[in-house]
DNA sequence: GCATGTCTACTCGGATAACGACTGTCCGAGTGCCCCTGG
DNA sequence: CCAGGGGCACTCGGACAGTCGTTATCCGAGTAGACATGC
């Protein structure tokens, strides 16, 4: 039960998108600067959260990344689904249909109980993040903060 | 976000001693048989769930496992807990204080929202599973199976 | 017949390899801007 | 002065190693029971 550190790096850069003005791009190399990351293994995830529509890309020059939609319309999920493919984490083997103790198929018409129980804690573990946008972590951060990063990002691009 | 298959093992290992009579005691070659899995694999599972109290294992002739205290004195987050670690999936690396926008620290003394977020997420997958103890698990076992398995595995036992 | 000592078989536990996923790094493909050149 | 074309710098994307945790396997330490033996 861990969550690749992708995870944090993503909400914090999504969040940082949501500061900018709307459609504000920021070049990767910038976004890597920011929060003294590794520049090149960050792109992987950053890819992913492309691929999921969260964010877009623009190539070439004033190039980067930039919200794919409205930051209220992006949940803390949907960034985590992005990044851990947002499966169960664990599938039941049926083992209790394996062995010599072994049940027949006719007798599992009823899903095994384990399996229910572990889907239903992650049912709330997901409707907790599906409860929180980027736009309401975003309100959380400093006005003083939200204005130095303003001055420092935008300068650049200017 | 992965659970190893311990987790499944042991869940179902345990609600298969609670269907059987108080303190019998299992060996670990009969549980691995009666599921069809690898014997000396478990064995290392087994070991974390001994440690953490919620079985309990003797040596020797007629040893084994049985259940360290009663079955609805366990919950399934101790099960997880104890093959997991039971840690939030990620420490927050506070990656604001690092970088060119980094945050001096005395501006974080506020915890960051995303760690808040991930944890309250956490809360509400362990407090689902709190709420589940093994003796419920074991109600919901088909009589006939329950019936089944006891004389499987007390036959052998006499 | 009973107590005692030894021996065996059975149990768990720790130490040791094989595999896969996450982490980290490099280079190539594509694009928009800028500058130079010619009219 | 203006239009067009080429070159360049900047961007993302995919391919390639390193490291750590999970998975899998083996063998050794310890114990309880059973058996044989002597009283």
């Amino acid at each position: 039960m861990k969550l690749s550190q992708g995870v944090e790096w993503c909400l914090h850069l999504a969040v940082l998108l949501a500061q900018l003005p709307e459609n504000t791009i920021l070049p990767r190399s910038q976004m890597a600067r920011h929060h003294g990351l590794p520049e090149d293994y960050l792109a992987k995830y950053l890819k992913q959260l492309v691929n999921a529509g969260i964010f877009q890309a623009t190539t070439g020059p004033r190039g980067g990344y930039r919200l794919g939609r409205g930051a209220a319309q992006i949940t803390a999920w949907d960034v985590v689904e992005a990044l851990e493919g947002g499966q169960s984490p664990f599938h039941c083997q049926e083992i209790r249909q394996c062995g010599e103790g072994a049940a027949r198929p006719e007798e599992c018409l009823k899903t095994c109980g384990i399996q229910v129980l572990i889907d239903s804690a992650f049912e709330a573990w997901k409707y907790t993040l599906q409860g929180v946008t980027i736009a309401n972590l975003e309100e959380e951060v400093p006005d003083f903060v939200r204005e130095r990063n303003r001055r420092r990002l935008l300068q650049a691009g200017t």
